[in-house]
RNA sequence: UACCCCGUGGUGUAAUGGCAACACUACUGAUUUUGGUUCAGUCAUUCAAGGUUCGAGUCCUUGCGGGGUAGCCA
């Protein structure tokens, strides 16, 4: 026996945090939540956090929440809390418990209660504007309010008639009581209650004061027996206010850790910027499959797996970072190269006459599923000789460099036989528009004996046996790092790629036909493609979700350049 | 110009006072009936200066740079 040295997994801040609070004792296991405000659609950067949290717990064996932060009722709607459900669920998590932190007004308003009587809250008649001044500003303390010393009794009395409706919206606020000279801002007597006259999308007309993030947010977490409060960089400013009321409560105090947010190049996951793309009909709607939002994602084809995978392999850490878009592309090309089965399609066709065919004659030609897989099996296309090619396989004056088909050159079809080019035919125009070539019987994949070897390979379909398919050629919607840096007079559209979507008929092998809503291939040669839900009876829809890596392409654009 | 956080290759993430590692990109080359895949290789004196130490990416000081914060939004 050998004494195995583990190599030590290497472990991001947040749970080394984790480990020093199980290992000191401060905490028992890892009790997590997800805490979305029901405002808006997830995106892709709030898959970082469901999978950090929900990771978390499951690695350490413990529990997570789905919490709707719903504090104010003029900002959300039921529609988004069943949207972030799906989204989350796709995902492939699953909550422990579902709670609602309006679930909890009544707790926090008694808590708030308890905190007007230990002198540590008091209501201010100040308005929002007039508040605004007496907050003083970044360099400059603040002022006392003029009601800041009420007595418990005359604010517990106050605040209970803000509760039943006395006093006018905006008219008067419950503070914390704590230093209006403080450095930190959030602690210059922040805001617990407003008054608010909107009807909850749960609570209905019950209340017309809300409790504010600040002070629902720990209070909550502390209910829920969360221990590790995880959130993004900017609350790091919030933690004392979070730990501030905790500890005035005497509640249990999980730990707020907080972690930059993902910003991905070529994205603009800013809820303004989403707004206007779908608004102003830049994309189809929130599912567009070019939107940054989970569903659109979803509907590219992009698996859950392959977002999970791709947040976990960028990390967790304090820096703002941005990670390029291509990580996101090689993790759904990944997890597509292992599962997505083969098939051939042609996008851009011209017909190609096998001249020495014989008439009339169809062959079956076997094709493997995955060459990567052996379990992916094999299936059977038709040959004949009648087929169509990719355009843009066949030159009739090529560079050197060029091995796919060229007048008087030989390629091999795929899974088929070796052909020679010996004319073609143009139309007035001088476009070809058919290519004539002969076939060398004795080249037939799988049963070679002609011992002949070409250089290129394509793909092509039967004409006769092939089904027309509508093709949407999805690309980036911003061809630029950073859509949101704009000249002066200009806005994030001006950096719209006019080409993100290219709808094209493409022919497919039969072997699609049957193919499935939801179902992912890749076209050879091409790239990945799933069937939309556009697609009906009569006509398949696919989308592109991403193309094979194109060597040759890069190949050709330095040539073009030098 | 107050407070808080952060600076490690082109991009990210590790290294927990002891040989700067891993992934992605890029570029080579090999393999390949997908110009795909796979495999091999190349690309850094850790923002700067000083200090502590036998030894510093790591600890201390200062500077520089980036981000956050002045909602009765979250």
């Amino acid at each position: 026996m050998t004494e195995s040295s583990e190599p030590r997994e290497s472990k991001n801040f947040v749970e080394q945090a984790i480990e020093e609070d199980l290992k000191s004792g401060r905490f028992s296991g890892v009790f997590t939540r997800f805490p979305p405000e029901p405002n808006g659609y997830l995106h892709i950067g709030h898959a970082k956090s469901i999978c950090l949290n929900f990771g978390l717990a499951r690695t350490h064996s413990g529990t997570c929440n789905l919490r709707f932060d719903d504090t104010n009722p003029t900002k959300e709607e039921t529609e988004y809390v069943e949207s972030i459900m799906e989204d989350i669920r796709w995902l492939g998590f699953q909550w422990d418990s579902l709670h609602f932190a309006s679930d909890y007004f009544d707790q926090l308003y008694q808590w708030a209660e308890k905190l007007i009587q230990g002198g540590h809250a008091y209501v201010c008649d100040l308005n929002a504007e007039e508040t605004r001044q007496y907050r003083g500003t970044l360099t400059e303390p603040g002022r006392n309010s003029p009601h800041r010393d009420r007595s418990p009794e005359e604010n517990l009395d106050l605040f209970r008639r803000m509760r039943d409706g006395e006093f006018e919206d905006g008219s008067r606020a419950l503070r914390a009581k704590i230093d209006m000279a403080s450095p930190n801002i959030n602690l210059r007597d922040p805001v617990m209650y407003r008054i608010l006259r909107a009807t909850h999308h749960r609570t209905g007309d019950k209340w017309c004061i809300y409790p504010t993030y600040d002070w629902t947010h720990g209070q909550s977490d502390s209910i829920e027996g969360i221990t590790f409060s995880i959130c993004t960089l900017e609350f790091e400013n919030h933690r004392p206010l979070y730990d501030w009321y905790c500890e005035k409560l005497g509640i249990h105090h999980p730990r707020q850790i907080e972690f930059a947010k993902l910003k991905l190049s070529t994205l603009l996951m800013g809820k303004r910027h989403m707004i206007r793309l779908v608004k102003e009909g830049f994309v189809t709607g929130w599912d567009d499959p070019r939107m940054f939002t989970i569903r659109g994602f979803r509907r590219r084809g992009y698996t859950p797996e392959s977002i999970r995978n791709f947040c976990t392999d960028v990390g967790v850490a304090k820096f703002n970072s941005t990670i390029e878009i291509v990580r996101l592309e090689n993790s759904i090309r990944e997890h597509l190269n292992r599962i997505a089965p083969r098939r051939m399609a042609v996008l851009d066709p011209v017909k190609l006459t096998i001249t020495n065919w014989p008439e009339g004659r169809v062959e079956l030609s076997e094709a493997i599923n995955n060459p990567g897989d052996p379990d992916a099996g094999k299936r059977e296309i038709p040959f004949s000789g009648q087929l169509y090619i990719e355009r843009d396989d066949f030159r009739e004056e090529a560079p050197r460099k060029f091995f796919r088909l060229k007048k008087d050159g030989a390629v091999r079809l795929r899974a088929g036989y070796i052909v020679d080019c010996h004319d073609v035919v143009k139309d007035e125009d001088g476009n070809v528009i058919e290519i004539l070539c002969t076939y060398d019987p004795e080249s037939k994949s799988g049963s070679d004996i002609s011992g002949r070897k070409v250089k290129g390979t394509i793909h092509w379909v039967s004409a006769e046996h092939a089904t027309e398919v509508e093709v949407r050629l999805y690309d980036r919607l911003f061809m630029v790092d950073d859509p949101s840096v704009v000249e002066e007079g200009k806005t994030f559209v001006d950096h719209l790629n006019p080409d993100s979507l290219k709808v094209v008929t493409g022919y497919v092998e039969p072997a699609l036909a049957k193919a499935e809503v939801g179902e992912r291939v890749q076209f050879e040669r091409l790239g990945y493609y799933i069937v939309d839900i556009d697609s009906t009876a009569d006509k398949q829809v696919f989308n592109r979700i991403v193309p094979l890596r194109d060597t040759w392409g890069k190949i050709e654009a330095k040539g073009k350049k030098s």
